[in-house]
DNA sequence: TATTATACTTACTTTTTTGTTAGATTTGCT
DNA sequence: AGCAAATCTAACAAAAAAGTAAGTATAATA
């Protein structure tokens, strides 16, 4: 009686965990959003979350470039330089992502964290 | 140069990631949100997830519970009866849930789903 | 000539998550 | 006596995610 594979993949919830549930993602999106000019570099995302290593960030990155949330423009220079920003899509997103932020810092206290 | 750990731990984004940014967390709460009564007994939820395993799903719920965003409420008989539902935190949260769902509707198409 | 800067990738190891299967519990029904 | 029902837990294995350290490329600069 398991739902056919196709329904998994077209139910929304599973879409929302697949492109942006994990570690590093919501802070990626969180910091492009932020950023004044909308654009960030890889270094200046990688100090916006330095317990996240090289590795991590490049892979968060390729995610979310696959799932059209963030765009990746390359300037051919040495040494080399990469901006990455919100697309439209990613814009888009982002009033509910910053809906789930301002929940977490309103139930605060409500929280075991750990 | 890097942040304190406690610092990370104040962050609201990685309260998000912490609570329930992953696989079965928000199809938990979701079903629940979407019954007719509000409260649903494990294998009602399972057969609603029915990809998920016992072990996963009970996990999942127990992760959900110390969050406070779901409570348990066990009847002692035999065969044992528990039923889980929303906490008013967990209310609380779910417009923005909903929000990345609906969210998730109107830009299926904008998406590679793997 | 050696070093620096940037944005990665690769190889390898460790940790975490997930899956699978079996078992515990205990009352009532056949 | 034997089995079904509901909600798990335990033990072990497999798979996925994450961490770590080193390496790549190349022009400009000291």
């Amino acid at each position: 009686m398991k739902e056919s594979r196709v329904e998994y993949l077209t139910c929304p919830i599973r879409q929302v965990v697949a492109k942006f549930c994990d570690k590093w993602s919501l802070l990626v999106l969180y910091s492009l959003h932020a950023s004044d000019t909308g654009v960030m570099r890889f270094t200046e995302l990688h100090k916006h979350m330095d317990d996240c290593s090289q590795k991590m960030l490049s892979s968060t990155l390729k995610n979310l470039e696959k799932h059209n949330l963030i765009s990746r423009k390359v300037y051919p220079v040495v040494p080399p330089k990469v901006e990455y920003s919100l697309t439209d899509n990613g814009k888009s997103l982002m009033p509910y992502i910053m809906g789930l932020i301002v929940w977490a810092k309103e139930h605060f206290e409500d929280v075991a964290v750990l």
